[in-house]
RNA sequence: GGGCGCUUAGCUCAGUUGGUUAGAGCGUCUGAUUUACACUCAGAAGGUCAAAGGUUCGACUCCUUUAGCGCCCACCA
């Protein structure tokens, strides 16, 4: 015998053994069946898994264990990424306890210090995604930085190069002086700050008086090189081309006139810092100006910001701001609200700056050939009549606008598209050491050096000697790639591309692409880029998108905070399957959920149930034979009927809902069928005589089957208990509807059990109502009219339910028969022991529901009598309308004689 | 500055092509220890579906406007 309560810690990490040593996670290339992939979002190797991670498994898991049991050729490819920058800072406070820098460690130090991190925390998220209980397929794990990984990435490099997609360019770059690194655009945070504009008076030569300009970054006119004013601005255009002196510098810049100017924001005369700002950068290459940049790696003010040399840009604003008000050229200091970049791993405010970076550029048309976007996209982008070849954002656009890739919740369309169309060339170089190595190389002067040695030397394996000039003395570039390039490669990068395997051509595209919104931009945008560009076929046909768990008060979980909670420590208390229920069951896509442990604790409660109704069942004995589990047993009696058209109506609409990515309703629905439908009703009626235990089997199994996608473990470990079951249930086929015929099986009246659940109620309400003790045994006359047969073949039934001693039923009621003709099918309950009932609090109640329901009918009636409304409503409805008016206008009837026999 | 989401019972949330007397869990109240379960059972109370207009025979559901909260994007000196 089970014990009472089911503990899930001591059965979960033995099941998960067993699924993983009988094979059933390891998918395999087969033909006759339709494969079904997930790629698993590589978690970081830094550390542990939180929530975020804990939701991806348990939805991704649902999705594979039930295409599975489908029928399908299920892979769930787990894996890691190396997380460049994240992992990198990790590593470096690390260090820095014992205090050691990168720096003093040495590059290739370092990088061993950070592999030996990753691999520790490498083991702690593959023992916690098992935890999870995610059926993954562990044999073929991958890491960004395997070696065939390493290869896609060397290789798409390369092959971007030679389309002239990547290319070496001096441009204005968001750079992290602590990480000492530039950023991509959308690796930056705004964050509205509270700052000052200071409007600061630059002199003309020779003169007193000149333009006010008006920053909030004062420190950044040491780089200043001139100052612009819009060309048809009245009040400033006859000064274009005069010479002014850059106060501090006392250096001679020229007014110029560029329509950037806008005549109405700040002074109207803008200062140009070509080297510190994206605008002044590309006005700067409009004028041919000098670009001075004054800042080092690390945000100090170097050699080119005079005085200031040394400073950090923040002590430095400060001094420049002194010097300029003793020179009385600070006019006015205006508080203004204005964002500021921070950089997204380690919120240090971002300078932007020049320098030498390579870019992908976004908007250049493809040469290659072979590259084109999947059907239908293709055929339709070609009709535009483009000049020949798409973009990389041309490809983008199209997959997901011609419906190759569909985004769940639809709405985050819209924000793609937005991205997209606005997005700039990437730049994919970091001066972090963490990282995939750019496979460029640079001729270092030897003394027969040619002009072609300049040009870097771009190879997929390291090169020997220098293509122009022979010399042997090459140098790598230092620089790392973005850790997002390798992601984008996560979906064919896995499966063995370049090389044209089994696995690649059978797995890809993957069917979905499961991860939270909040990385929409970093990775699925760059996965459809790279994808379509690299294979010409799409990464995922699907992407869900999820939102982020939250704690109770709807606050984002944070360390800080401390008001995270630990996936793994819920998993010791409650169970990973409750764990899973509680962030997937009201929890829709794109939405934020809150979390906590009550919510837990409700679904261990439910697992614990399904534990409990299963311990019943076990009790009643059942023969069986092997391997009929699919064949649905005859029922016995009304109640074996009810609950199998139950069941067949439960396996149709949790099909749907899973096909349809609605998993919140799916699991929903399969709590309450077991919960209300099975625990509540159908054992409580099976504890009589009639019913069979072959039926009684056949639905918990049934359940089991069903409910093992959400809740594995469980459902598992009861499987085994169960007779009659074969393997292991994670093999178990998906069961298919019984069909409507099923229904007539039996003596004609299929709804008997509904009409049995009303009585029983309706008796439970009258006690409760009445303060008859329910332990008390009553008797009760019921008149029954159409639902006479049903009652009296389930006579002992509501007996048992409702408590009875004995229970009279009255056929035909022939008052009430006459008065409202022979439609309605309500039931009239007599409780015979006046002294019990009170029959005052009785008349009242009565008198409520009756006018509850005259004014139900009054709006039915209006409703019917609208002649907009018979015309133009669906037959369905009308009809549906005038049948619920007649039962309404029926029990109205025989509450008011109900009432009258109570005075 | 642009875009998006949310607002449904005291709390947390469902509600997928407009047709229910608007649902669930938790909490509250009243009771219960009847051979699966107190991680339980029975019953009850509780909502003008944010507000105002509109479309429609019919709106929680579609449209417009407004308010509050939240999120994302943005090269606003």
């Amino acid at each position: 015998m089970l014990p009472s309560a089911y503990e899930s810690q001591k059965y979960e990490d033995a099941i998960y053994k067993k699924w993983e040593q009988s094979g059933a996670f390891r998918a395999k290339v087969n033909p006759k069946k339709k494969p079904f992939t997930i790629s698993m979002p590589p978690p970081n190797a830094t550390g542990t898994l939180h929530l975020g991670h804990a939701v991806m498994l348990a939805i991704e898991d649902i999705l594979i264990r039930h295409r599975r049991m489908k029928g399908y050729e299920a892979l769930w490819l787990p894996g890691t990424d190396h997380a460049a920058i994240a992992t990198q800072n990790k590593v470096e406070k690390l260090i820095a306890e014992e205090g050691l820098t990168r720096q003093k460690l040495g590059r290739e130090n370092f990088l061993d210090r950070v592999r030996e991190y990753v691999a520790d925390s490498q083991d702690v998220i593959r023992n916690q995604i098992r935890k999870m209980g995610s059926s993954c397929d562990w044999s073929r794990e991958r890491y960004t930085f395997d070696d065939d990984l390493n290869k896609a990435v060397t290789e798409i490099f390369v092959r971007m190069y030679e389309d002239g997609l990547i290319y070496r360019g001096y441009r204005i770059v968001n750079w992290c002086p602590r990480c000492k690194s530039t950023l991509a655009d959308d690796e930056v945070e705004h964050e509205e700050i509270e700052g000052n504009f200071y409007h600061i008076l630059y002199p003309f030569k020779g003169e007193k008086n000149g333009l006010i300009v008006a920053t909030t970054r004062p420190e950044t006119m040491l780089g200043d090189t001139a100052v612009a004013v819009n060309p048809k601005d009245k009040r400033f255009k006859k000064y274009i081309g005069k010479t002014m002196i850059l106060p501090l510098m006392k250096k001679e810049i020229m007014v110029i006139g560029d329509s950037y100017v806008d005549m109405k924001t700040g002074t109207g005369a803008l200062k140009v810092t070509p080297a510190h700002d994206p605008n002044d950068f590309e006005i700067g290459k409009r004028h041919k100006l000098e670009v001075i940049r004054v800042m080092d790696d690390e945000a100090r003010i170097n050699e080119h910001g005079g005085k200031y040399k040394g400073l950090d840009r923040f002590t430095a604003r400060d001094e420049v701001l002194k010097d300029l008000k003793k020179l009385k050229l600070l006019k006015k200091i205006e508080s203004r609200p204005h964002s500021v970049g921070h950089c997204y791993r380690c919120s240090t405010i971002v300078e932007p700056l020049t320098s030498d970076q390579w870019f992908i550029d976004v908007n250049k048309k493809i040469k290659n050939k072979k590259t084109r976007p999947p059907e239908p996209a293709l055929s339709r982008a070609e009709g535009k009549g483009d000049q020949g070849g798409f973009s990389l954002k041309d490809l983008a656009i199209h997959v997901v606008k011609n419906g190759n890739i569909k985004i769940i919740p639809d709405r985050f369309n819209k924000t793609y598209f937005h991205w997209m169309e606005n997005l700039r060339d990437w730049c994919i170089s970091r001066q972090i050491w963490w990282g995939h190595r750019i496979p460029v190389w640079y001729c270092v002067g030897d003394d027969h050096c040619v002009p072609d040695c300049k040009k870097p030397i771009v190879s997929r394996d390291t090169p020997k000697k220098c293509p122009a000039c022979g010399s042997k003395n090459l140098r790598q570039d230092e620089d790392t790639l973005d850790t997002w390039f390798s992601s984008g490669l996560w979906t064919f990068s896995t499966l063995g591309w370049p090389k044209e395997t089994a696995d690649l051509k059978y797995f890809h595209p993957t069917s979905v692409m499961e991860t939270g919104y909040d990385i929409l931009f970093f990775w699925i945008a760059r996965m459809i880029l790279m994808t379509t560009y690299a294979t010409g076929q799409i990464p995922f046909e699907t992407v869900y998108l999820h939102g982020l768990i939250r704690d109770r008060e709807g606050r984002k979980m944070s360390k800080s905070l401390g008001n995270g909670i630990d996936p793994i420590e819920m998993i010791k208390k409650y169970g990973a399957d409750a764990l899973r229920l509680s962030m997937v069951i009201g929890n829709t896509p794109g939405n934020d959920m809150r979390l906590y442990e009550e919510k837990i604790q409700g679904y261990r409660n439910f697992i614990n149930k399904l534990w409990n109704a299963s311990r019943f069942v076990l009790g009643v004995p059942v023969e069986t034979r092997h391997g009929a589990s699919t064949q649905t047993p005859k029922p016995l009696s009304d109640a074996d009927e009810w609950i199998l058209e139950k069941l067949s109506r439960v396996i149709t609409t949790v099909g749907k809902h899973l096909e349809n990515y609605a998993i919140s309703e799916a699991g929903q629905l399969l709590y309450d069928f077991l919960w209300s439908d099975f625990c509540d009703w159908y054992l409580e009626l099976s504890k009589g005589e009639k019913q069979s235990p072959a039926v009684l089997h056949h639905v918990l199994k049934t359940i089991l089957i069903l409910l093992h996608p959400f809740v594995p473990f469980v459902t598992e470990e009861i499987w085994a208990h169960l007779p009659g079951t074969d393997g292991l249930l994670i093999n178990a086929p998906w069961p298919a509807p019984v069909g409507p015929r099923h229904g007539a099986a039996l003596s004609g009246d299929g709804h008997a059990i509904d009409t049995v659940i009303g009585v029983v109620t309706k008796i439970r309400q009258m006690r409760a109502e009445n303060k008859i003790d329910p332990v008390k045994k009553i008797t009760v006359v019921l008149h029954a009219h159409s639902h006479f047969k049903a009652l009296r073949r389930n006579q002992a039934e509501v007996m048992r339910l409702a408590r009875l001693s004995e229970l009279t039923l009255v056929e035909k009621d022939a008052k009430v028969a006459n008065a409202t003709a022979d439609t309605h099918e309500t039931i009239k309950i007599f409780i015979p022991f006046a002294g019990l009932v009170d029959a005052g609090q009785e008349r009242e109640r009565l008198q409520k529901e009756i006018a509850k329901l005259e004014g139900y009918i009054a709006g039915l009636s209006k409703k019917l009598g609208n002649p907009g409304f018979a015309q133009n409503a669906p037959k369905e409805i009308v009809e549906l309308e005038r049948k619920k008016q007649q039962e309404a206008e029926g029990k109205v009837a025989k509450m008011i004689e109900q009432l009258n026999q109570l005075k």
